[in-house]
DNA sequence: TTATAGAATGTAATCGCTTACATTTTGGGT
DNA sequence: ACCCAAAATGTAAGCGATTACATTCTATAA
């Protein structure tokens, strides 16, 4: 059942069907009846590919991310998609890895299907440091549309939503600050665009209260932070080794459990001796006791708000290139108020 | 740049380029040489919608989950996309939340982009007690290969993924039991498939032991489990209404942690005088202290066999209607051995 | 050298839709 | 009744691949 077929049935052409089909506004209402109906009858769909074929695009965005599996991802791409569903586009996923071969080769599978627009779903895709290897990135965005979600990069076709994580950090150790902490470590393991960020937000608190900031406090972990007992472990050695703080400040809340863990197997109370701040303010804060302040950082609204954007472009609207979030702190029982 | 394109620039007709793209083996290796390096120097990829249109399929394969943010079902999304992607196939994500409708749309948007195979990646999809509210299943397999994780149906076009959720649960309750435990609370919030076939397991243990059941042990918790601390509420409120407990078996791990909240918010100690096992074996269980002993239900394992075994229904090569796993207790800390 | 099977390649129809352009209808205004 | 612009509809050419079938090589055997 084609498009031919419902025109000989409803003894019109094949454009009126077509007109009929994409509510064209120039069709009398007695032939659009006429047209529905048949199609109503026979269950007719058009045939997408045809369509793709002749538009060259099927409405379809893809999604680029490291790994769908972790949450604080996972829950992007859950909002992103409802979005994009609810306007009629669909969603194509990839999981890239981390590496950059996997990366590439998503996003060259993305191209070949002619997605109308790409997502990257993660800091991890940027590199802060070395501009040359985004040239993926901005190879992509003269083809289509790239929206990126935690960071931003600079060209005319990518636009960005993002938490400021700087100040967020910056807020949440001045916070501890501000509570007498001083020997407040900072936790983390990678470094991503926004990694980079929190890190030098850590240490504006510092210059803010224009107190010195220890390096030593910086600490980064080896590893994920799903592992929970390296995380715990670590910390503890840093103990064992004299390393003296009564709060800890992490990069997410994973980390934060792994905190929350040593103080736990160690006897040191929370928050009276240990203050401990994670950050997502994801699900992971509640899961343990006790439950860890966190920071918000507004995660649903920054999907919203980058795939209205994303709608604009695609529409050939005005749309800001960059898009600034702030984030929240939210306290729970790890930090006193 | 089209096949066309390519083939004046080869000095073939596009029967020839189009076949060494496809890797056709009727092609004289120098002919092939020639095409491949114009391809090469041009940038060369082909139309999907184009090669769609003729072929009706663009190796594209549809999830379907009711909520990916889920830590299990993004788990699981994750390991497919992966999969699938390693063989070629890219991922079409359509979230549908839990009503009907949404459902139904998300399906027929998957079905008119012509996607090879459905994967109902959840138990949620399924109702067990009114085969036909899975119509809209049966309906979809009428037309392309579907598969389902965690649940079954019978159709000659639907294949199965399983863990015996009804054995694991009957092994974990039976553990429970043969530790001493008497009033064990089964903890659930949910009606799926697999939700069902828990609870039975959870009586078949009483009765393999030739103890009687008592009805109001099976507590329904209405809410989801992300409420930790309504979980939480509620079990105290189970036993301020008198009843006794000494171990909790849940439907997941995060209701367990609603659990562990309670014991540890009513300094009941654990497992001494409560013990109380989680399912799935997810990141939750090591989240909090102590740590929460469950039941792993291979989630990788099913993936991996269930795309392995979309790969075989695809490229019609026989494949099982239905694959059954076997769960296996992990034991933590909230258990004695 | 020639016939011929088999390999290599080419031709052109096809997939189902959209849309520029052509044509027909319609409904006022004289 | 007639004209004509505007509305409605139709015609047919793409979009870019695949592939059945036709044709042209090529190498081997007679």
């Amino acid at each position: 059942m084609n498009i031919y077929d419902i025109s000989k049935l409803a003894g019109v052409s094949t454009a009126t069907v077509s007109r009929v089909i994409n509510g064209a506004d120039n069709v009398k209402p007695s032939t659009r009846d006429k047209v529905l109906n048949v199609i109503e009858k026979n269950g007719y769909t058009p045939n997408a590919f045809a369509r793709g074929l002749g538009l060259n695009t099927m409405n379809s965005v893809g999604i680029m991310c490291v790994d769908s599996s972790d949450l604080y991802i996972a829950k992007a791409v859950y909002c992103i998609e409802g979005e994009l569903r609810e306007n009629g586009y669909h969603t194509i996923l990839t999981c890239t890895g981390f590496d950059r071969k996997g990366k590439e080769e998503s996003l060259s599978m993305l191209l070949a299907q002619h997605v109308d627009c790409i997502i990257f779903a993660g800091s991890a895709f940027i590199d802060d440091n070395n501009d040359k290897n985004n040239k993926y990135i901005y190879d992509a965005a003269d083809i289509v549309p790239v929206m990126i979600l935690n960071a931003c990069l600079d060209h005319p076709n990518i636009h960005c939503v993002l938490c400021d994580d700087s100040i967020a950090t910056r807020d949440a150790a001045l916070f501890l600050i501000d509570n007498g902490r001083r020997d407040i470590l900072y936790l983390y393991n990678s470094r991503t665009y926004s990694a980079v960020r929190k890190v030098a937000g850590y240490r504006k608190a510092f210059e803010l209260r224009r107190m010195s900031c220890d390096e030593r406090y910086l600490q980064f972990f080896e590893g994920s932070s799903r592992d929970i007992n390296g995380v715990c472990n670590f910390v503890t050695s840093l103990r064992r080794s004299g390393l003296n703080f009564d709060a800890i400040l992490t990069l997410d809340d994973l980390l934060a459990i792994g905190a929350v863990k040593y103080a736990l197997r160690n006897s040191i109370s929370i928050p009276d001796e240990l203050s401990i701040m994670g950050y997502n303010n994801s699900i992971f804060t509640v899961c343990c006791e006790p439950e860890i302040s966190s920071v918000d950082n507004r995660l649903e609204s920054m999907c919203k708000n980058l795939v209205s954007i994303c709608l604009d472009v695609l529409s050939g609207r005005e749309a800001p290139k960059k898009s600034m979030f702030s984030g929240m702190l939210v306290h729970r029982k790890t930090t006193l108020l």
